[in-house]
DNA sequence: CGATATATGTTCGCTACCAAACTAAATGTC
DNA sequence: GACATTTAGTTTGGTAGCGAACATATATCG
């Protein structure tokens, strides 16, 4: 009984995550962006003003972490946080002119850590992969409960 | 060019990771516990008093991540942090009485997670999983680099 | 119209992750 | 023995994630 869990699907792409992450980091520390913060630029860069709502489902995180992602982007000055004029409750996100500057300089680290991290695979085996990945997600995050035994 | 790397197993294994530490934290809040700070407490269960260095490697973390999660279960009464008598620079770490009896009363997460997760695939698919995830996890952390281009 | 419900965001308090800079203790080296 | 180096942990300040509770604004319903 030796800690089988840590060979599994689950362990490992605890590790890749983190691994991405981490890389991902070192690369957009010298442009002072974190990872989910170059998520927000990518999609005002390439999909122009957004409402702040419709990046809930775009980055499938909660409400908190994306206030405080919007708020360390207003703060550094590379986007704008505007109400929108018939709906008093939606913001607008736009980029500044120092965010669209910035964006023209920043390489794309996806790009870049696909590369490395997946080069050279068979096609079948990727699939197999987020085969069993995306269905282990959805086990778990379509599963009811109501909390375990106890 | 449609975002393709939303698509990859790297985008997956972090939905993955999410996924399962959102049902941990769920499975684990009712006993005022973090999945980190279950693993710890698994491992003292297990194996007995641990020197606080040894989570480094144990658990594939840094020195301030480890501190901090040390610091929540000695606040929470369930270890105790205590100096080794001959290296005055490391610290014991050890179940409280406290931090014993819960233990008795936790179900296993990983487990019931695991059950969930991955139950009727096949021995092979997942396998493959293991191993694209493998692969690209040490790719990624063994990447020299000195600043991409730019 | 008014009360209630829903939608949008923020705030608070927490976990968990990191790098950089620090303290203190032990070890090596000259 | 003195000084430099290494090792163990902490602190500070940042990102990213969550639930619960809140304020406001819009929508719905009776």
């Amino acid at each position: 009984m030796e800690k089988p869990y840590l060979k599994s699907p689950g362990a490992w792409a605890k590790r890749l995550h983190l691994a991405s992450r981490s890389m991902m980091e070192r690369i957009l520390r010298p442009y002072d962006l974190g990872p989910t913060q170059w998520y927000v630029l990518y999609q005002l860069a390439n999909n122009g003003p957004t409402p702040q709502r419709d990046f809930l489902s775009l980055l499938q995180i909660e409400k908190p972490t994306l206030s405080e992602v919007v708020r360390a982007l207003v703060r550094k000055g590379f986007i704008n946080q505007t109400s929108d004029t018939n709906d008093q409750r939606q913001r607008l996100l736009t980029l500044t002119d120092t965010g669209r500057q910035l964006w023209g300089e920043l390489p794309d680290p996806i790009a870049f850590m696909q590369e490395i991290a997946f080069q050279g695979f068979d096609k079948e085996m990727l699939e197999v992969a987020v085969e069993v990945l995306k269905t282990a997600t959805e086990r778990l995050n379509t599963y009811k409960f109501d909390g375990v035994e106890k």
